[in-house]
RNA sequence: GCGAGCGUAGUGUAGUGGUUAUCACCGAGCGUUGCCAACGCUUGAACCCGGGUUCGAGUCCCGGCGCUCGCACCA
């Protein structure tokens, strides 16, 4: 979460006018409170009618700008999500409190708190140990004194769920975040790159927290839109990526101590402030990702994460924070995740995610020591015959039998020379397993959304009235054209009614047709919903086919055929 | 979650316990005007929800929901 005293700067926001683009927001249907019939959900927020193209127009531009890497592909993982795997990835331990009902009073109860008396640290058991805990304890009611208790339940910040029904269902989370999807389709995304890394993968998509309060808009929701990449890479060999295009440009960037450093990223790459190249990379494509949708170049920062407030996996992590109605907020974090996540659900799952490298020269391995010999040792040691064979293989090769070995529960055991044999032989190896690190640029779109909009906001004034616009940059500018007829009548409604079916048919082009009001109001009312342009249909249009085209930020005019009209 | 303040058309608002709830912008229709929120006429649209007090509640009380702020929380 941003830190906003740290900079100083949050002071300087303007209430008022945050009011009056939420009142417009709301009035031309671009963000209003769901649910609002109801009475309304704290938290959850519907994108209307213009609101939603806004939305899907930035996650689009989104994945292109990752795809376009080249070694990015784009997956869509399911938001419900087994227990199991949010116990691997720490979601569990790190979002959850352990919630048990009072059977008599229904006071619920937080499971380690009821057992602080009986284990040093219960906050550190896991549900099954807590279960059992519980079970054999069987702690009085704080409320009611008594003693009986519901199985515990996972609660809290995680949306629970029982993925199927009665006995045979299954527990589950609402996923609070998208990443998990990536890590769980390794191997899958190993395959289709050929077993070649570096890659990544990307999807946008819902995830949900039950925020305790949800406060500030669109910044802390409880369902919210999000894009995040994971880029699985091999540690020991450092991709080289291009940082030249952001050579000039010096970034602002607050390390983990507060310092503000105004450097180029490659500099501060090259000054190890930023540890990793590849964090580096991704943060100049999230810096020109953020400037596409219209983002003020002055209003984004880059702030390292002070070692203590490092999420559970990260070795790494700077966050984009931009300046808006809210002072900075955190929008972006691209964190160096090490090989946290495969670790975990390599160890949680059993399988394998790893990936080969395949050394310059192979390694020739002479071994020569001893193993057992499996049919006298195995019927002489029995039960301990796994542990003599790992303490046998580590003696060295000139070792005299009989000799003794220690077992782990401290007693002594007498090997004889008929137990062991002999081993030598060379070994070559080609390469070796690794677990890949993994780099995540991880986007807030709500949060991105919101800050486009509060950039893209500008008041003016016109003929002594208050004039608002949205100046959206075209590549998000949720309706591209409006065609409007001076009047309805000689004709003029007719030519323009045909260009806007015309414009309809166009894939990806999305057109108005408004004829209501005056000229200067349906300007006004396509400006506040950040139309680019306006076709305006007059009486030279009946003679020539020609009509003036309008462009928003300048409100200048030109005159053109309608068959050489740029977007047809 | 705790505390404080607030909740009236799509938006912004007025409203001493007492008619049909104010005004403006806004939306729709018609006319007029012939390129930047023009004008006229007609018209649409609200007291957050549920209880209570009262002859009578937008107004007072209680509870819920929502919003704002502070504390707490915030992978």
């Amino acid at each position: 979460m941003s830190n906003s005293t740290r900079c100083g700067d949050t002071d300087m926001v303007d209430d008022a006018r945050l009011e009056r683009l939420q009142g417009m927001l709301r009035q031309r249907g671009i963000l209003l409170p769901a649910f609002d019939l109801y009475g309304g959900a704290k938290g959850l927020y519907d994108f209307g009618p213009v609101g939603g193209r806004l939305r899907s127009k930035i996650n689009q531009a989104w994945l292109n700008h990752w795809i376009s890497l080249g070694n990015v592909v784009e997956i869509s993982s399911p938001t419900v999500t087994p227990y199991e795997v949010l116990e691997a990835s720490g979601h569990v331990g790190e979002f959850s409190d352990f919630m048990t009902q009072c059977g008599e009073c229904g006071e619920a109860s937080r499971a380690d708190t009821l057992l602080e008396n009986h284990h040093p640290n219960p906050d550190s058991l896991n549900i099954g140990d807590l279960q059992s805990l519980l079970d054999e304890v069987s702690p009085n009611c704080p409320a009611c004194g008594s003693a009986s208790w519901s199985p515990i339940e996972a609660q809290n910040l995680m949306f629970s769920t029982t993925i199927g029904a009665g006995e045979s269902g299954r527990p589950g989370f609402m996923r609070p975040e998208t990443a998990q999807g990536m890590f769980t389709m390794f191997p899958a995304l190993y395959r289709h790159f050929r077993e070649q890394l570096p890659f990544g993968a990307v999807q946008v998509g819902k995830g949900y927290r039950n925020e305790i309060s949800p406060r500030q808009g669109m910044i802390r929701l409880r369902e919210f839109n999000m894009a995040e990449m994971e880029y699985f890479i091999d540690p020991e060999s450092q991709e080289t990526h291009d940082f030249s295009s952001w050579e000039t440009t010096p970034m602002a960037l607050i390390d983990g101590d507060g310092n503000l450093h105004n450097q180029s990223l490659s500099d501060a790459v090259d000054a190890h402030l930023i540890r990793h190249q590849t964090v580096g990379f991704f943060m100049g494509k999230t810096y020109d990702f953020l400037l596409n949708l219209g983002i003020d170049a002055d209003k984004i920062r880059f702030r390292q994460h002070a070692p203590d407030e490092m999420a559970h996996y990260a070795s790494d992590c700077w966050d984009a924070e931009l300046l808006g109605s809210y002072g900075w907020i955190e929008c972006v974090g691209i964190a160096h995740r090490g090989c946290y996540d495969l670790e975990a659900h390599e160890n949680a799952s059993g399988r394998t995610l790893r990936a080969r490298r395949e050394f310059s020269e192979p390694k020739i391995i002479e071994i020569d020591g001893w193993t057992i010999d499996g049919g006298v040792a195995g019927p002489a040691f029995r039960g301990d015959a796994g542990q003599v064979k790992v303490l046998v293989e580590s003696l060295d090769s000139d070792t005299e039998f009989p000799t003794e070995v220690a077992l782990d529960d401290g007693r002594t055991l007498t090997v004889e020379s008929e137990h062991v044999k002999r081993v030598q032989k060379t070994v070559k190896e080609t390469g070796e397993w690794y677990i890949p690190h993994v780099v995540e640029p991880a986007f807030g779109i709500d949060r991105i959304l919101w800050h486009v909009l509060d950039h893209a906001y500008d008041e003016s004034e016109k003929g002594g009235e208050p004039y608002r616009m949205l100046k959206l940059s075209s590549l998000v500018a949720p309706v591209d054209v409006v065609i409007l007829p001076l009047f309805e009548k000689d004709g003029m409604g007719r030519i323009a009614s045909d260009l806007h079916k015309r414009c309809c048919l166009i894939p990806n082009l999305v057109s108005m047709y408004d004829a209501s009001g005056s000229i200067g109001k349906r300007y006004a009312r396509a400006d506040e919903i950040g139309v680019p342009i306006c076709i305006t249909v007059d009486h030279q249009s009946l003679e020539d086919n020609t009509v003036t085209m309008r462009t928003r930020d300048d409100g200048s005019q030109v005159r053109i055929s309608i068959d050489d009209l740029p977007f047809l």
